[in-house]
DNA sequence: CATGAATGAGCTTTCATTCAT
DNA sequence: CATGAATGAAAGCTCATTCAT
C-alpha cells in the first residue's frame, strides 16, 4: 500500500514521465530515480512496487485529463459543440503530455492488471462522450446510436489517430486533428445524395 | 537472425500464444518452452532472441489476417459491401485468434521497436481499408474523405471495440459487432433531418 | 555505546523477546519496534546497533539467571544439595523465560561476537557449578573430577535437555527434569555391582 | 526443490564450509561462490535458495558423521566399549570437520526450520547412543537409565565440550577429550565410598 | 540438429541507520 | 528527549543467453 505521496514528489515524478522509455519493463527503478531525482529507497518508502509507480503515473495523468475535459465543456453550448470540445480537449491533452499518453498505450498489458486504471480511462475518455451522445440523442441534436459502442469507437479512433500523429509528426495539433476526425463521425462515409 | 522455422514448430508456437501472459516481459523463455513443448535451447536454435519470437508470432498473425481479409473481398461487389466485408473479416480474425491480437495490443511498447511490424499492421488493417475508401470516393459510392485519416480511425475503432468485446464478453461475434460499427461510420451521428 | 536504558523500556523489550523469531538476522528492527511498542528511531536513541539490542537482551537474561542461581543456594546445605539446587534453578529459569534462552542458543553464531556474553554465560552457568564441584572435591562430599570439564558437561547436558523439553513438551518442569539429570551425573552409568 | 547435486560440486562445497563465517546470514551468496569456485547462478541452478545450501551442507556433514560412527563400532565388543567408541568417533569427527560442526551449532536458529535436520542429528548423535544404552541396560553391562535422557545429556555434554575445546585450543584431541568425558558419565560424581 | 547444463549480468526490493524537527 | 521521514548500501534471486555434446 502506498503512503500518501507528497505533492513535490508527485510533481517530480509526473514531470519525469517523458524521460522514461515506453515499455515499463525496460525502465529500471534506477532510471526512475535518476530522472526524478528521488532516491530509489525513497520511492520504495512511498510505493510498494515499481508497478505501483506506473499505476500512480497513469492514474494521475488520467485524472488530469478528466479535469481538462470537464473544464473544456460549456454546459450552455449545443451538444454537438460540447462533443467537439471534449474530443478537442482529449487531443490537446495527448499533445501536451505525450509521454504519459504513450506510457499508457505502450503498457496496456501491465495496465490491464492495475486496479482502477479501467475506471480512470472510463472517466477520462468514455464517460464524457457517452453522456453527450445520450443527451444529444434525447434532445434530437444527435442521431440515436448505441452510446456505448459509439463512445468506444470514438475513443479508439481519437487515441489511435492522436498517437499516430505524435509518432509521425512528433507533434499533435488538436484543432487540426479534431477537424479531421469530427466530420468523419458527424457525417459518416455515406455518399451525400442529398441535393 | 532466425533460421527458417519448421512448420510444426511454428504451429506449436502459434497454438501456444494464448497461454502466454499479456505483457511480453512477463513471459519467460521457460514459459514459452513449457507452453509450446519446445526446449529453451531449441528455441534459441531457431530464434536469436526472445523478442524475435514475439516478432515471429505477431508477424505470422498479421500475415494470416492479411490473407483472411484479402479472401473476404469480392472484387465484383460494390465498394461499400467490400468495405463491410473487410471490417467483418478483421473482427472475425480477432474473434478467432484473440490471444495473438491481445498480444499485439498489449505489447505496443515493444512492438514499436520490432522491424516489419508496422508494415504488417499496415498490410492487414490499413491498406485494404484505405484502398477501398479511395476507390469508393473515386466512383462515387463513398463520400470523399481523407483515406489515411479514415482508415486509421476505422482501425482504432474496430480494434478497440473488438478487444473490448473480447474482454467483456470473452467472445466476439463478428457479424454483431460489425453490424454496430459499420452504420456508425456509414451515416455518422448527425441527426437525420431529411424528410 | 548504549545510553542507560530506562527501566520501562527495558521491561518492554524483555517482555517482548518471546515474539521475536529465533534467528536474530531474521528479526527486523521494525519487528522489535512493533513487538515492544518502541519506535525504531527511539531504539536507536538508546542502542547504537541492532546487535547491541540482542546483547542487551541476552545480558539481562543472564544477569537474572545469575541472581536466581545465587538466591537458590543455601550456603549451609551440603554441597551435593547445593549443586542440585543450582541445576534446578537453571532449569527453572529456562522454563520461566524460554524465549530468551532460545534466543541465546539460536544465536550462538552472533553471540560469539558479542563482548561480555561469554562472561555472562560463565557467571550464570559455569562458575556456580565449578565452584561447588571444587568445594565438594575438597571436603570429600563429591568425587574429585576436573571441575572445568564437569561444569561444561553439566552446562551442555542441562541446556540441551532443557531446550529439548521446551521444544517437545512446550513446557519445562524443573523438578522433574533435574530429577532425571542429577542421578545420571551422581551415579553415572556404571552397573551397580555393589551388594 | 534442489536438483541432484553433482559429486564434484558437492565436494567443492563441503571443502569450502570452513571458509564461511559462523552465522549463515552473514555469509553472502557471493562468499559461497568465491570460496567454492562455483558461480552464483550455478548454485541457484542446483539449489533453490541460500538456506537450501546450508541444509545441504549440514545434512551431508551429519551423514558423514553417521557413517563414521557406524564404522567405529565393533559389534562384537562389550557395550561400554562400543559406547566409548561412539563418543570418540563423534569427537573425532568434530575435530576433523570443525567448520561444519560449528556451522551447525552457530545456526541452530535457522537449522530448526530446515526439514530433515532434526532427523540427521538424531541419526548421527542420539540414536547410536540410545541404542547402546538400551542394550547395555538389557544385558547388565550398564546401569538402567532413561536412554532418551541419558543420550541427550551425552549429546549436550559431548558437543559443548568438543566445541569448547575447538574454540579454546583451536584443536580437538578425540582421545583426550573422550578420556575426560567418559569417566564422568561412567562413574558420576558421587564420592567413592567403596573400600 | 537439438538440447541439458551452466552462467554473466542485472534488477527489484529490503533494511539498518541517520537526521531534522 | 523522541520520532517520522528519508536513504545508502547491499543482497538474494532471476533469466536470457551460450555452448559442449
Amino acid at each position: 500500500m502506498s503512503r500518501s505521496v507528497p505533492a513535490p514528489m508527485a510533481d517530480k515524478l509526473l514531470a519525469t514521465a517523458g524521460e522514461l522509455a515506453l515499455s515499463w519493463d525496460e525502465v529500471r527503478t534506477e532510471d526512475i530515480a535518476e530522472a526524478s531525482g528521488i532516491p530509489r529507497a525513497t520511492l520504495y518508502y512511498y510505493f510498494s512496487s515499481k508497478d505501483e509507480i506506473l499505476q500512480f503515473l497513469l492514474t494521475r495523468m488520467l485524472e488530469r485529463l478528466t479535469d481538462a475535459v470537464a473544464a473544456a465543456e460549456d454546459p450552455d453550448a449545443a451538444i454537438p459543440d460540447r462533443l467537439a470540445a471534449v474530443v478537442r480537449a482529449q487531443l490537446a491533452h495527448l499533445g501536451e503530455f505525450p509521454a504519459t499518453a504513450q506510457l499508457l498505450t505502450a503498457n496496456l498489458g501491465k495496465a490491464g492488471k492495475l486496479p482502477d486504471l479501467a475506471a480512470g480511462i472510463n472517466a477520462a475518455f468514455h464517460e464524457p462522450v457517452r453522456r453527450l451522445l445520450a443527451l444529444g440523442a434525447a434532445n434530437g441534436t444527435l442521431r440515436p446510436v448505441d452510446p456505448e459502442i459509439a463512445a468506444t469507437a470514438l475513443y479508439g479512433a481519437v487515441t489511435v489517430i492522436g498517437l499516430r500523429s505524435l509518432v509521425i509528426d512528433n507533434h499533435l495539433d488538436a484543432d487540426e486533428v479534431s477537424g479531421q476526425i469530427l466530420p468523419l463521425f458527424w457525417s459518416g462515409i455515406r455518399p451525400d445524395v442529398r441535393p
